[in-house]
DNA sequence: TGTAATCTCTCTAGCAACTAGAGGTTCAAG
DNA sequence: CTTGAACCTCTAGTTGCTAGAGAGATTACA
């Protein structure tokens, strides 16, 4: 049996998750020790790394806890599984061709700048004024954080 | 002077999202009627695309505020714009690679589906096991949704 | 001028998917 | 037996909005 903190390690995955996955009932409840800490077996274990596998390959939670369910179903028909992961692998296509377009723009945009002022600046010029733009880089807006 | 339904129309902004932009100080208090409703100028109508622009470019509202600062300078470097936006393009071009790195995977998991039983899905089996991927898709969680 | 339909107001709460912190308990090593 | 790391529960915060309640303002038409 694992603490938390073990499996935390083993899976890749914070502490604060794990308990977070329980909460949400992604994760059974915990055997518990005497003293209250929390006890993992190996088939958790699995379970933890199929969820980060998951997430890792874009899966939103829903899904992934559909994925859980079917999986616990061996005997039924691969189709249901085969679809979601259809669909996700479509919804990863179409964020590729949308950053891509936005890669383009800023491109366009970081090649212009001639290093002036700001009043002559291509970068606030293009921002400012969407006729600018070359491509419909669309209504898909997603923050991209780092 | 605009209305905020106007405002939001004309921008392709909602208008809870105008007025939270107003509440983080992305966007100033505006006038009101005699009856406390927003009234909006021109000048208000160009910040409103702008930050409509820099945010389908993925900039974050942090950058952006950042952005608008320093537009409101017209007279010095460029420099930090630039580099902002260039920022913005790196991070970019980061998750295009990672995302493609998913792509990959996830055709292949797709591919190798016979449309069986679940018992011998591969995509479940990928899932489960990290050992089968080919490429490193690294650590970057990012939810696709669609 | 009346009134009905449509806008707009403020406020609170909710979404995903966690993350951070407070304040307290349990466990393992020496 | 003590110390320090790891664990517990609970609440609140993050980003960038979105939804709803209940009330007031404005506009269109008769």
């Amino acid at each position: 049996m694992l603490t938390i903190g073990k499996l935390g390690a083993a899976a890749g995955v914070k502490i604060p998750t794990i308990r977070y996955y329980e909460q949400i009932g992604l994760l059974p409840g915990a055997e518990r020790s005497s003293g209250n800490q929390r006890l993992y077996s190996r088939v958790t274990q699995d379970r933890l790394a199929f969820i980060r596998h998951a997430r890792e390959l874009g899966f939103s939670l829903e899904a992934i806890r559909d994925l859980l369910g079917l999986s616990d179903r061996p005997d039924q028909s691969c189709a249901e599984v085969d679809a979601l992961a259809r669909t996700q692998l479509q919804a990863v296509e179409g964020r590729i061709a949308r950053l891509q377009a936005l890669k383009t723009e800023l491109e366009r945009m970081v090649g212009q700048c001639a290093g002036g002022s700001i009043a002559d600046c291509r970068v606030i010029e293009v921002l400012g004024n969407h006729a600018h733009c070359a491509a419909d880089h669309g209504r898909d807006i997603h923050t991209v954080s780092e």
